[in-house]
DNA sequence: ATTTCCATGTGAATTCATTAACAAAGTTAA
DNA sequence: TTAACTTTGTTAATGAATTCACATGGAAAT
């Protein structure tokens, strides 16, 4: 089954409010229950459900640690993905603080800075590196994605050494748009964007 | 004209886009061309267009300069909004150092954290202050907009003070859904969803 | 001057996403 | 047992977003 975009970031969000109600004793849930959490419809939460095909009960509605689950069959990679973080500035250390083993299928292992004072340390379980050893220990740790928060006048040429080592996905704090050959998967995350947005619908 | 919050999106990465290029002294882009940047079509671009009211000439395509006023004029707000952060850890820093400045309507003016080794500093023109100085600020400042940068813990109690000091719209980098009345917006960027996202399709 | 390009603006067509609606089935209560 | 609820799964209907396609018109070349 193909999804969309948004099936798959709704996915993620159920799976992490499902993660939360397990946590709290919860077992059980409605498809209207899980759809106020994320402001949504019972009948788009159903519909999303119907996609990885897990089936809940009437009456009874879904099996939360089933659910969740069937969500990380269909969402995770059948083997672990291992990820690198470039910069080490405010914004890779509060990535770290944030990224910490919510899925064991995704491991941000090594981060890369030019700043000899943040190499050779350890965040949460993420050795960090001079980022002369890029290539090499994206190859030795077999490294698939990687994310960016280095400053805009670096980030285009960053992007590129990564994927000439081979990096597949992209996901990119600096607020500027890369240009990269269309087969990487890049997902962009301008904070002052963001911003923007809500200042246009908070009414 | 009404539209919708993609087309918000696409509107202000647009504007992004637009005033690098004029930095690099380019004044004219068809539609293609910025397409390409957004990897969007011509089409879909000159459709965003059209909801602004902004119209290009046929052969010389659309005048950066005035394409930006004219974005400008329908996504920012008529006047200044300001804005506070709360939560003044690695990630605060990280959105202070990306924010400041892009957008001359909104403004980044007062920040809040808990440990008074973080108050009464400023950065990047942002003044810090104790938390417990939040609702006699946001109203002396008039503040509309927030952005969230506190540990799950705190999130949902600081949320609710932002509402009952008048709060207007939220940007909530704490990983947890929020439950607030309907007609505060709310924009949610959890970082390690976004990375799941990346993790799902990059091939 | 005439022809040939191109790019825009926009109505129409299409594709994609969401919601409605209802049969099926488990549970409870009488 | 039977009737009344309630919720799921799914098809059909609706609605939204995107793309097509072409009329229009300015510029450059012949």
């Amino acid at each position: 089954m193909i999804v969309s975009e948004r099936v798959i970031q709704r996915l993620v969000l159920y799976r992490k409010i499902l993660q939360n109600l397990l946590t709290d004793g919860v077992t059980k849930i409605y498809s209207h229950a899980l759809g106020d959490f994320v402001d949504s419809t019972p009948a788009q939460v159903r519909r999303d459900i119907m996609n990885i095909g897990y089936k809940g009960t009437p009456v009874h509605g879904y099996d939360i640690s089933l659910l969740i689950s069937s969500i990380s069959d269909f969402v995770d990679p059948t083997q672990t993905r291992n990820v690198c973080i470039i910069g080490l500035g405010n914004l890779g250390k509060a990535i770290l603080d944030y990224c910490h083993a919510r899925n064991s299928k995704i491991n941000i292992i090594d981060a890369f800075d030019k700043d000899p004072s943040k190499t050779n340390i350890e965040i949460n379980g993420c050795k960090s590196y001079h980022i002369n050893e890029l290539e090499t220990k994206i190859e030795d740790d077999r490294i698939e994605l990687a994310i960016l928060s280095v400053p805009i006048s670096e980030a285009q040429a960053i992007a590129e050494r990564l994927i000439r080592a081979g990096i597949k996905g992209i996901l990119n704090y600096s607020p500027i748009e890369l240009r990269l050959p269309e087969y990487i998967y890049v997902e962009n995350r301008d904070m002052m964007l963001a911003l923007e947005k809500v200042a246009y619908f908070a009414k």
